[in-house]
DNA sequence: CTATAATCGAGACGGTACGTCGAGTCTTCCG
DNA sequence: CGGAAGACTCGACGTACCGTCTCGATTATAG
């Protein structure tokens, strides 16, 4: 008994779901996609998209997950500094373009759903966190930085006042904003 | 011509709506907050909250404003430090209570609905700013913290990273985090 | 002690409120009459208006009412077959312009509405039958009409199958068709 | 391309909906007939219900027609009068019936909804006449009555003044009342 | 080369909430 | 007291989307 009987599920079907929540994802925002509206464009029906998924946020976040090719490159200029106000810079360029300000809305999707919020942690912003360590680790090896620094600590401490403003604060996010932050992580706000 | 024309506002009225909307947020989220729900346990009718309030969004939010008195208190040791470490301590623990996960919930639907959004920030947000950035002040003017800081980004290097971690990366945020972002905050990356 | 305490009854005010009521019914039917509506265009306040009647159907049948001077000139010229067709032919003109036209409507309310049908009944199809009697009554003293005829049945010969196109069938009422309604009641369908 | 595709409707929901809404029509009257309770009598979905009928109305009109076998039959003793006779007298009967006078209300809501109307005039009312004109057209044959007679016309008379009398007059309607109408339609109002 | 098993499109259905509208009542203040 | 302003309740409306379900048609492997 062979446990591949059947008719095999067609992978073109499932890309043109995937492709299709992600389009409308972009055009519409999280709140406007429509498993209706995914089925209809996907030229797919609704059972089929729920055979595969649990519901429309695992759809949507899987159909993101996959479009989003979106690595943002890691610069290695020799100069900490210099690398992470360019990989800075480049996250809140993509942040602030159609494609990542739907991160915002998934985020947002995320403080009620629980099984969402994993999948984008683990699929999404850990990889991205392990891309900039290394700019961290490169600046410790060359002696730059404190050799005992606590990794995820300096992490949240260049990403969080970003996602804080993009998040809740809404507030500007120019280059120059980026090129402070970056000089008051490194000096520390202490007098001397 | 007096303003003061017809049947005046109950008062009981809106005390009782927002009262019930804040009670049924704490106890099953914002999600599972109905419009009908809270007119019920208000005793009020459906139109009544339709006529003061423009949808569901407003008036949970509204709920939650009148609610969450909220202040964390500002400490005053004489040491910035040790100041910071024990108002963000104090904003932790109000931020993991049930009170405060509910923010997170608003922050999330203000994703997708700006006029929420911007609420919160103006009654909410930006007042919590303004208290813990007498911190900093008085560290400028001990001449601790270097005089020609830009107030708006310390806050966020120290608010940015808490607020991180509990909306996207849901970690751990126990009270040797806060010593140790703090730290650094005042320290700097930069090895010397 | 006087009887006459506070401010009197302004009939102004009663007259706004019906013309109001009238104009309304006219320009959008009485399924879009509104009291909110008659007590704006009136210039007076709801409550006014459920004062002096107990409900929607009742001052716009008044407002009717006291509007449509109505009455239909009852001919003389000598024959009952020339008075009648001459008679129901004005009838039907009225009934199919827009004035008329409400009519229709308000029988319509009247099936579900016991008090708005007796209303309209006595005050306004009882009068109407008693101007139309007087030709009968003219034909069978002078001898043209069966002189036993039963008036009530008489009329309602004439009238019913107008009304009953009007209401049901709502099918073509033209000159021709009262003619030979007219001509068919007096000769009768049977043949000789 | 098959027109078979996707799950069929289910004609037991569907006849659910219709006695539903026909039953609480002859209980309660067509004001107080609900989607709401339409549905839930029915077991159904209300937006099952909006998905087949565009309004309450439909609906409802719909359940009457496929409830209401209401065929009078039509007798056939030899004599036209005999004939008018019998039949009328059923009509009245049944339009006096609680299963008729929701009837009148369907025709009072008519006035109202152009839609409803042409239905119930479409697949009430002409069917009906269609019956009846069984009867003239038999005494036409047989010589009893004019051979040139308008078929219409004669149905109008006869069925005119019943209708009158239960839309507007709301007066006795006995068995002696459709003798002497009956009478009259054949002799004429006409002395001779 | 047929039986079995799975995929899939179409679309019906139940459920739950939304936001809207109108009727009618009630409360307060003004003249 | 009459009346304007307008807050409030009640009950229904029609809409939207979710997720489930039932068909029939299709497409593969197993026997």
């Amino acid at each position: 008994m062979n446990t591949k009987r059947g008719r095999p599920r067609n992978l073109e079907t499932q890309n043109a779901i995937l492709a299709a929540s992600y389009d409308l994802l972009l055009e519409q925002g999280f709140g406007s996609v429509t498993v209706e509206k995914i089925a209809e464009r996907a030229g797919v029906s609704k059972a089929t998209i729920y055979k595969w998924w649990p519901n429309k946020a695992a759809v949507v976040m899987d159909g993101f997950l996959s479009a989003s090719t979106a690595k943002i490159p890691v610069p290695d200029t020799g100069s900490v500094s210099q690398d992470l106000i360019i990989h800075v810079t480049r996250l809140v360029q993509f942040m602030t373009s159609r494609e990542g300000s739907v991160i915002k809305e998934l985020v947002g999707e995320g403080q009620v759903n629980v099984g969402l919020a994993e999948t984008y942690r683990s699929r999404y912003f850990q990889p991205r966190r392990i891309e900039a360590s290394q700019i961290i680790e490169r600046g410790i090896r060359r002696g730059e930085l404190k050799y005992q620094l606590d990794l995820e600590l300096c992490l949240d401490q260049i990403y969080g006042p970003i996602f804080y403003r993009l998040l809740i604060l809404s507030d500007g996010l120019d280059e120059s904003y980026v090129e402070n932050l970056v000089k008051l992580c490194l000096e520390g706000l202490t007098a001397r």
